[in-house]
RNA sequence: GCCCGAGUGGUGGAAUGGUAGACGCGGCGGACUCAAAAUCCGUUGGUAGCAAUACCAUGUCGGUUCAAGUCCGACCUCGGGCACCA
């Protein structure tokens, strides 16, 4: 068969007939299955594109022989910086550019035979849509929920532009490598922050995978925890906190407002000023990106101002430093080093001291225990790299030194005592002093159960000088000098293991414990201390909880031109004022120049003409709005568009809406399951509050795509040499061929490298099907000999195409294309059971061998039926294991006695030889599964 | 650092807790051919053995179970996302 000749019949059937077509309002049942659309590149469709497109095809064209109104729409998603950077470059309006690239995009979908119904292709470049963006973005602002702040953003001095955070990657200008400095802006943002709980709450009416939601979850980072009020000594200043470990708060040791904190310049002391200013000028010039990933090590500036501790009392100082943000929670923290990571690296910089509130605990508690103090000292010997232990052999094996705290004593007087005592070791240092221990235990010499807070020190040897050990008779032990690797095997006892990890890893204890140095809260663990200090918090009026989000609003303008102009006029005596409804779509202006201004404004503030406007409301001149949308917001709706795409009166009706109901199934990568979904949820979101949308969660099932790789396991670029251009495989193998090939390569889900040779494979599956023709002989049903394997199939398939099982449902038709071969004959209908199943995944090579069989097209007719009963095997083979490991294998008959098979696996020879001479404890028989036999 | 995901033959990958390696690629041997391509037949996890068969084998170490690639715990490696979020 001539595959082009072939491949253009049908498309062009398909076409005329429209058989892709969805029907707003059938009386079928609807389903609407998406794939992300595209941004229309200049490279062309990427074979990463074919397969998520055949996959959703395959679904797609089973479900409408199912009896579905399925809607299978396709678009562009043309705005954006690639087309505006090649417009810049060869000056060329992007319009021009993108409508070329649709054109090309579009044919390769078709030479590949996807079933989208083009009557509903847009782009959202089309005025007839962006018109609808425009309108929406007017709703918002009419509903407060678009406001204009200044925020901080990218900026390139030498390139004169604002760059979003993935052009300013690295903290340098993507284009000329210029160091980016943070600059501020005023843009419009939109109440995204508003919508964090429902957003949360909406995953609840999805069906979307767990890994995705988890994604959203992650992305709103919700924080529960308290906010605590703290006063400023000596004046009337007061500020606020954010913290979710309220309970540690006899921890605080200091405070840190962010630099941009309003409080600092008025809380700061004369001789600290200059300081202060000198930091905050300092913090100004760095961008987001050096104060996190360059810069995690601590910088920071005392006040010379203190807060006083609500709960004691306490006089703390306040610090300023970057490593507190403003832009979360309160842009204030108080600072517990004891029990917080970054507070801890910033007190050991700064030497401020450290309250430990809480004891990790280990052990197992018991009742009637016996409370003690008692010290476990490790003594390290820089030179060889030892440590020094206590070997007890058979009494208790290998410990450090331990003891219990005399009266009168203190835990380092109780250390260096019984290391005297014990090893004779007399010149050592303290290294640290070890976060403290609650240890529950059991001593069996005694029969007592104890419950110790133990102290935990490191030591460094200075010398070897030694005195004579003070021993009791009864204490007999080896001192020996170990190494790390021996401790980390030998030392079992939770306490002593403990304590190691902190000696060699010293830092702040951020898990759960019992309370300690903290009056009402002393002996509650984390949680029933939070909710008590909660209470106390509230009582005393200096606090309460308080739930925090990372997610922020969203930023919404774009210093560019290829974008949605936003439909706002600045006016003299009026302020912002929307424009006019019945004005939209605000074109952008056909121009030559793309290039950004000086000053950072987007291209269209060079565009006087189009700037210049009248104000809606008093008629004085007034300005346009110069920023653009970000590429988000055209598809962040655009799956609602699909639903009725031609409306001129509304971006889509109510009934057209109601009657497809939600997106069914949505596919895409997973690189956009955090931000895109999030932005479209939250727009449709809010497009249900206002009434315009029927369901608050317009998408049901998101499922994503593994990437098709490189056949060098690199993801594919043009520096590589590593793409593989579809066209060219469409060209050589034909467009079935890698259709089947992109779902059969691996599993759906992950990622998967090409190899052409497997291709190759695919190609041989599909002319074994054709060449499975010649022996086709007339008859109207199945063989008998077939009838088992061929309703397995139609189950497998059906349910292999609706759960992104797609390589295995092809390796089912394989397969039963084997099974066929093996045969004399086949019939017309076994061949034509095989070529609709195959037809989803392989459309155009099935319809013309199938019209050659002389039935009507496969894209109009339905989809098979299988028999439940005749799905499962009259007889199977199954195994026989002996204590679990499989010795042979015996054919049993569906509905065997099981008497019947267990005789028969008993008498099997092999199984014989390994049941010889012993007891037959068990037989367990899962009747048409598995035969155990356990025997002793 | 945190959160996901993944580790199975030479290779892409299959396996509702039940004969691990389906299906495909590649390899090897053979048929057809003057030859090649295409096609067909056989074989193909490792070790030992003529064979029957035995042992080993799903990243590592433990555990649960009659039975573990699959469940539980600890860890290692790779990929992705987030990253001073208090």
């Amino acid at each position: 068969m001539e595959n082009k000749k072939i491949e253009e019949k049908w498309q062009k059937y398909w076409d005329e007939h429209e058989s892709f077509k969805a029907e707003t309002g059938s009386d079928k049942k609807p389903y609407y299955i998406l794939v992300e659309f595209p941004y229309p590149s200049g490279s062309g469709l990427h074979v990463g594109h074919v397969r998520s497109y055949t996959a959703q095809d395959a679904m797609a064209r089973m479900m409408r022989m199912q009896g579905y109104n399925v809607l299978f729409p396709m678009g562009f998603d043309a705005f954006g910086a690639p087309a505006e950077q090649y417009a810049i470059k060869n000056h060329i309006h992007p319009k021009e550019a993108i409508a070329k690239n649709i054109v090309t995009f579009k044919n390769q979908m078709k030479t590949l035979g996807f079933s989208f119904d083009w009557n509903r292709e847009f782009s959202t470049t089309d005025p007839e849509y962006y018109k609808w963006t425009q309108w929406q973005f007017l709703k918002f602002y009419e509903h407060d929920m678009a406001y204009k702040a200044t925020v901080p953003v990218n900026w390139c001095p030498n390139c004169k532009t604002v760059l979003s955070n993935e052009d300013a990657a690295g903290g340098v200008c993507e284009r000329c490598g210029t160091q980016v400095v943070q600059k501020e802006k005023s843009q419009w943002m939109l109440r995204m922050s508003d919508y964090a709980e429902d957003l949360l709450k909406g995953l609840d009416d999805t069906n979307f995978a767990e890994k995705v939601k988890l994604g959203q979850i992650n992305w709103i980072g919700k924080s529960i925890g308290a906010e605590i009020i703290f006063k400023v000594d000596g004046c009337n200043e007061e500020f606020t906190v954010f913290t979710t470990r309220c309970d540690t708060l006899f921890g605080a040791t200091y405070c840190v407002l962010a630099p941009e904190h309003k409080l600092v310049d008025i809380i700061t002391t004369e001789e600290h000023k200059k300081e202060v200013a000198d930091y905050k000028h300092a913090c100004s010039l760095k961008n987001d990106l050096e104060r996190t990933e360059l810069n995690k090590d601590k910088t920071g500036v005392f006040t010379g101002a203190y807060a006083i501790n609500p709960v004691n009392n306490n006089k703390i100082p306040i610090y300023i430093s970057d490593y507190v943000l403003a832009s979360y929670g309160t842009g204030a923290i108080m600072a517990v080093p004891a029990h917080d990571e970054r507070d801890y690296d910033f007190a050991i910089k700064f030497n401020i001291p450290i309250i430990q509130v809480l004891e990790e605990e280990t052990g197992k508690k018991a009742n009637n225990e016996t409370k003690k103090n008692s010290i476990v000292a490790i003594l390290y010997d820089e030179k060889n790299d030892k440590y020094l232990t206590i070997n007890w052999h058979e009494l208790g094996g290998r410990l450090f030194i331990g003891g219990t705290i005399k009266e009168n004593e203190t835990p380092l007087e109780c250390a260096k005592r019984e290391i005297l005592e014990e090893t004779g070791y007399e010149n050592f240092e303290l290294v640290h002093e070890l976060s403290k221990i609650n240890h529950h235990y059991y001593a069996y010499n005694k029969d007592k159960y104890f419950n110790i807070e133990s102290t935990g020190f490191l030591f460094k040897l200075i010398d070897n000088e030694k005195v004579e050990q003070n021993l009791d008779e009864d204490e007999k032990f080896d001192i020996e000098w170990v190494t790390k690797e021996v401790i980390e095997k030998e030392i079992t006892d939770e306490l002593h293991k403990k304590t190691f990890e902190y000696a060699i890893k010293p830092g702040a204890m951020v898990g759960d414990g019992i309370h300690i140095n903290s009056e009402f809260l002393n002996g509650l663990n984390k949680d029933e201390a939070i909710a008590k200090m909660l209470e106390f918090l509230e009582e005393n009026k200096c606090g309460n909880k308080q739930v925090n989000y990372k997610m922020r609003d969203w930023i919404f303008s774009r210093q560019r031109f290829w974008g949605e102009p936003i439909p706002m006029i600045y006016c003299e005596k009026c302020g912002w004022v929307p424009m006019d409804e019945k004005d939209l779509p605000l074109l952008l202006p056909d121009v030559a120049e793309y290039e950004p201004t000086d000053t950072g404004e987007s291209p269209l503030a060079k565009i006087t003409d189009w700037v210049n406007t009248t104000c809606p409301k008093c008629g004085d001149a007034a300005k346009r709005e110069t920023d653009t949308m970000p590429n988000w917001a055209g598809s962040s709706w655009y799956f609602l568009r699909f639903m009725d795409p031609h409306n001129t009166k509304e971006f889509a009706s109510m009934d057209a809406l109601k009657y497809w109901n939600k997106v069914d199934w949505y596919n895409g990568g997973m690189e956009h399951t955090a931000r895109h979904l999030l932005y479209a949820r939250f727009w449709v979101q809010f497009l249900y509050n206002i009434g315009l949308v029927p369901n608050k969660e317009m998408i049901w099932t998101r499922v994503s795509h593994g990437m098709v790789l490189g056949s060098d396991n690199q993801k594919m670029s043009k520096s590589k040499g590593n793409v593989i251009n579809p066209d060219d495989i469409v060209k050589e193998f034909g467009a079935d061929t890698l259709r089947t090939y992109e779902l059969f390569m691996g599993d759906y889900e992950l990622d998967c490298p090409w190899n052409t040779d497997s291709l190759k494979g695919c190609k041989r599956f599909l002319d074994k099907v054709i060449r499975l023709k010649d022996k086709v002989i007339e008859g109207n049903e199945y063989s008998k000999d077939l009838e088992t394997i061929i309703n397995k199939s139609i189950k497998k398939v059906e349910y292999d195409l609706t759960h992104m099982g797609y390589n295995t449902a092809i390796s089912t038709l394989m397969i039963l294309t084997n099974k066929y071969e093996e045969q004399e004959h086949i019939t017309r209908e076994d061949y034509h059971l095989l070529l609709t199943l195959l037809n989803p995944i392989a459309p155009h090579t099935t319809e013309e061998l199938n019209e050659e069989l002389g039935y009507k097209p496969l894209c109009e007719t339905s989809w098979p039926k299988y028999d439940e009963e005749k799905t499962i095997d009259k007889e199977k083979k199954i195994g026989v294991q002996v204590n679990g490991k499989t010795r042979a294998a015996i054919k049993v008959a569906i509905d065997e006695d099981i008497e019947l098979t267990k005789e028969k696996a008993l008498n099997e020879n092999n199984v014989k030889k390994h049941i010889e001479g012993k007891e037959i404890i068990k037989i367990i028989v899962l009747p048409g599964r598995i035969v155990n036999i356990v025997v002793k």
